[in-house]
RNA sequence: CGGGAUGUGGCGCAGCUUGGUUAGCGCGCCUGCUUUGGGAGCAGGAGGCCGCGGGUUCGAAUCCCGCCAUCCCGACCA
């Protein structure tokens, strides 16, 4: 009966079920009342105030300040740059009412945000002394979606967007390289995700930037995940706002501008890297629990494990670790193993008389198999090594699995044969009715240029013609 | 927007074909006792505008019409 099922749908069964049953039951989510809408829960939001944090300090560390700026923008804005109101008009959300009555001028709720802040950097910069003007706002947005998906592709999200003024292209490209890194950084550093960094075709450029570059992961089922992106947007919206300086010379110039964000996808990111057929399985740096301490009580000897345990919770909470004493009475060991391991904590420490009779408790990691004593007294130190080692294995692992399904493809044999399972390396003459062929086709669709790809030429491995790029792209199927 | 499906306690479902007394079951929840080393047992208990509106009928969860919502598959898509 499926009430009675316990376990999770596997993963080898229904992907996009598991992943579903996963974020329910994990309770990282609930849906919202508003179709496409999400509900973000205690245990969720945490995982975000991690990677949050770390991505916030990484910004302010490279001389980024916050700042906010409203929700709602003039229609008018949006309509300032052609190709961005073109790119982003189907999924507004626009208010024409308020006040109780209609409104002169409708109301956009933000997509993005490079309209407001265009039209207030315009107004905040006026000599080539007040650049670059580095600014980074942590906010909500709203894209109407169609086929919402909770974390990946909701009606509302949440993220941070960066965005930037300089004095010219160079400083500007610097700037977007820089936000590419740090992206790449915090994918592997904290979420364990191995990013390839590259730059989007024109087709999947954004809505009125010149350059568009991707940090792409690959997910347990061979698909692609964009997890941050960074946009060199040109003098595009500098003219569409006047966002101009004094030069040196007393010339008037336009910014060169950038702007780059990174959202609460990134989690989708984190359960379909590491995720398997228990449940999630979280790195350490995002776990809002990384050990969680079960006592297992009998009757007489309830009292001393207790203390124990809350004794070892104290210990690794001195030593820097989230730890976490589950100690609900009346919930079984047994549910607890299991619910902590749906719930992807990295390191259950299972406490019980035995145990105490031994001066140790027992370690059960996520992945692991089997369980290990670890002497209670250098519990703390072992700990940490233990929790820096599964950050590390996580790693490891989605990096050989990505290798495993990724294989380079010079026929349309191949080609199509590779994006079935995952990525392939393969030339692209640079047409977007190719890409479109392709996508019609495959499903698969260029997902960036690498920026590490050695040079090398070839023939497009659809149509044959001359490659456009001077190396392979890679190809696959994406969220 | 096209195709398919589903709406019944918090969750998962049965009942509908062939209308009929008090709408069942599993999980969860509450109380008590016994338990606790891989999803505990027993006993008792609470909880329902059967998606919404109309119609047929002595009588509708069940039949008819309309609407709404959600999910899946397409098309679309930072």
């Amino acid at each position: 009966m499926a009430g009675e099922r316990r376990g999770v749908i596997p993963q080898s069964e229904d992907f996009s079920a598991w992943y579903n049953e996963i974020v329910f039951r994990a309770e990282l989510v609930d849906r919202g009342p508003v179709r496409g809408t999400m509900v973000v829960r205690p245990y969720g939001y945490r995982i975000w105030e991690l990677l949050q944090a770390d991505i916030d300090r990484r910004i302010k560390e490279t001389g980024h300040v916050n700042a906010y700026f409203p929700l709602l923008i003039p229609e008018s804005y949006l309509r300032r740059e052609a190709e961005h109101v073109a790119g982003f008009a189907p999924e507004l959300a626009v208010v024409t009412h308020a006040g109780g009555r209609e409104l002169d001028e409708p109301l956009v709720v933000r997509p993005t945000s490079e309209t407001v802040i265009g039209e207030m950097m315009a107004r905040w910069i006026g000599s080539h002394r007040d650049l670059p003007m580095l600014l980074n706002q942590w906010a909500n947005v709203v894209r109407w979606e169609m086929r919402p998906r909770m974390l990946l592709r909701t009606t509302e999200f949440l993220w941070q967007e960066g965005h930037t003024a300089h004095v010219d292209e160079a400083g500007a490209l610097r700037e977007t390289m820089l936000a590419l890194g740090l992206y790449a950084d915090v994918a592997r550093e904290v979420a364990a995700m191995p990013v390839v960094e590259g730059e989007k075709t024109e087709g999947e450029r954004f809505p009125g930037a010149r350059q568009t570059f991707t940090v792409e992961a690959m997910m347990r089922d061979g698909r692609a995940l964009q997890s941050g992106t960074s946009h060199y947007l040109g003098t595009n919206f500098a003219r569409a706002f006047g966002i101009r300086y004094t030069a040196e010379s007393g010339a008037l110039e336009y910014c060169h501008t950038t702007s780059w964000g990174m959202s609460s996808r990134m989690l989708g990111g984190v359960i379909m890297t590491h995720g398997d057929d228990r449940g999630l399985v979280l790195p350490p740096a995002l776990a809002p629990y990384q050990v969680v301490i079960v006592p297992i009580g009998h009757g007489d000897q309830a009292a001393a494990v207790q203390t124990a345990a809350a004794d070892l919770t104290v210990r690794l909470r001195r030593a820097g670790i989230r730890a976490h004493l589950d100690d609900r009475p009346h919930v079984s060991p047994g549910f607890k193993f299991n619910d902590w391991e749906l719930r992807g904590v990295p390191i259950r420490l299972e406490l019980g008389p035995r145990d105490l009779a031994d001066g140790a408790a027992l370690m059960a990691t996520r992945l692991g198999a089997c369980k290990t004593a670890v002497p209670l007294p250098s519990a703390p130190e072992r700990l940490t090594d233990e929790l820096a080692a599964f950050q590390a294995l996580l790693l490891r692992r989605a990096t050989d699995f990505r290798d495993s399904r990724t294989r380079p493809a010079d026929t349309w044999a191949e080609f199509t044969d590779a994006v079935r399972t995952g990525w392939t390396l393969a030339f692209h003459c640079g047409s977007p009715e190719c890409e479109d062929e392709i996508k019609a086709e495959t499903a698969a669709t260029p997902r960036c240029i690498p920026s590490d790809g050695p040079p090398e030429g070839g023939r497009c491995v659809r149509c044959d013609g001359d490659s456009a790029y001077g190396r392979r792209l890679i190809f696959g199927r994406s969220y």
